[in-house]
DNA sequence: CGGCTGCATTGATCCAAATCAACGAAGAGA
DNA sequence: TCTCTTCGTTGATTTGGATCAATGCAGCCG
């Protein structure tokens, strides 16, 4: 499927102008390129887990993972999707929180820990892209915590939905979605559920009420269409000032 | 109350081993001191309004502030506690996502945007250390989500007095609360609730059943004894790997 | 083919927390 | 002093989403 990835080109890569690596130049490229292997996982395989140590720091090429919190009874919260282009890990934090796990067919492009670490403190321009980065997940985090804490279970289904349009709208470059909009799902009921503080059976009423109201129109069970993407975001309760910021 | 603050000395600032300032050397604190000026808020004060510009970046020196979203039908969520040496904005962010709004007196030691932004270029281990914070940053707002999405109501109050003592803790630079431990709540029932994603009334329910169960004796309605912490956190649903990683 | 197994939908019932409502206690100001 | 106002507590009732339970629907393997 993804053969093209086993070649080391960073210059094919699809994800060469949204990673980490969007700020290097042509010469620190070189350096990158050196440093790099990359890696596929099967869908379901763990990429790492809470406490335990991580020696490589890693951009996902593609495929779709989760970070999530598992509890002694079962409980589990999402706290994080990853996307082609996210980064896992962080320089100076050995361990992860989160347990992190590949959703479908992933491969990453891993840096040696140190190696890269070294790296940053030499390229000050990829640390400053790092920062900006995790300053995208912190808001993300937040987000999430508004989400969680204050919206309905209808807010919180659409506007997962809505967020979901917006990341793939963004690789596509077109800021906004335009409407109508085909979106594919990379989650299960289930990893919807744990993303949404949520039951699997209730993600699934709200999904099949906002078909009823017209919302959305699923394709198949992993691909829904968005008639009007104005109206999706009036259902999420982000009418308010939770816009995209410069 | 805090008439020392009114002076400009850095060495004789509260925070000066904690805050971003933590990571400068003797030579470089004369620069930051000739950066930067104290400002104090009353309670109620608002810092930031979410998608106003911050023309600077702050340290929070004493006092204590909340950045949360409000929805237009009055729903509020809290995002993040700010309490003395926490950093207020980002570099390269102009506008805040959130409100931050002061909930006690607050003052802050203040920085120009532009002239902090070129100091970090210049000073890598201030940006290093301005790394460091906001990965906490982002660590703790994904362990609020935890809490929001997937604790009952009783594992949430608890959680958050649990945090809280933390932070008492790190401060007095013992690692963990001893038991016993006395806590000051700096927040309202209602603040509480807008941080836990709950109503004032279920906080207060579960605060007298935890007294009733005597996991806190309160001493007065802003200060709680603990007489053991462990069973605190046993009431936290922390008992799993959550705790504090190094 | 038939019998799995994993995912999703739908319905019936239950319950934790929200909502509605009343009241108490501590300041602040006249 | 008395009256506001703000903050917190407690009780009664309602409700949104969880839980329990059944069914559908692929895909897969023997």
């Amino acid at each position: 499927m993804n053969v093209a990835l086993a070649k080391t080109e960073c210059s094919d890569c699809p994800i060469r102008h949204s990673a980490v690596c969007a700020a290097v130049d042509p010469a620190e490229l070189e350096i990158l390129q050196d440093l790099k292997s990359y890696r596929t996982y099967p869908a379901g395989a763990s990429l790492a887990m809470a406490g335990e140590n991580l020696n490589h720091l890693s951009s996902l090429v593609s495929g779709c993972a989760t970070m999530s919190r598992g509890f002694e009874d079962g409980r589990r919260q999402t706290v994080g999707l990853l996307l082609p282009s996210d980064f896992i890990g962080r320089p100076g934090r050995m361990k992860s929180a989160y347990d992190i796990v590949a959703i479908s067919e992933v491969t990453l492009c891993r840096f040696e820990r140190k190696r890269f670490e070294k790296l940053l403190i030499e390229t000050p321009n990829i640390a400053t892209r790092l920062l900006a980065m995790t300053l995208d997940e912190l808001e993300a985090a937040r987000d999430l915590a508004v989400t969680l804490g204050r919206r309905t279970a209808r807010e919180k289904v659409a506007s997962f939905l809505a967020s979901l349009a917006r990341r793939q709208a963004s690789v596509l470059k077109s800021d906004a979605p335009r409407s109508p909009f085909t979106l594919k799902l990379p989650l299960t009921r289930l990893a919807m559920a744990d993303h949404l503080g949520l039951t699997i059976e209730t993600v699934s009423r709200q999904l099949t009420q906002l078909r009823k109201d017209g919302i959305i129109a699923p394709i198949d069970n992993r691909e829904i269409a968005i008639p009007d993407f104005d109206s999706l975001l009036l259902e999420a309760g982000e009418d308010d000032d939770g816009g995209p910021l410069d």
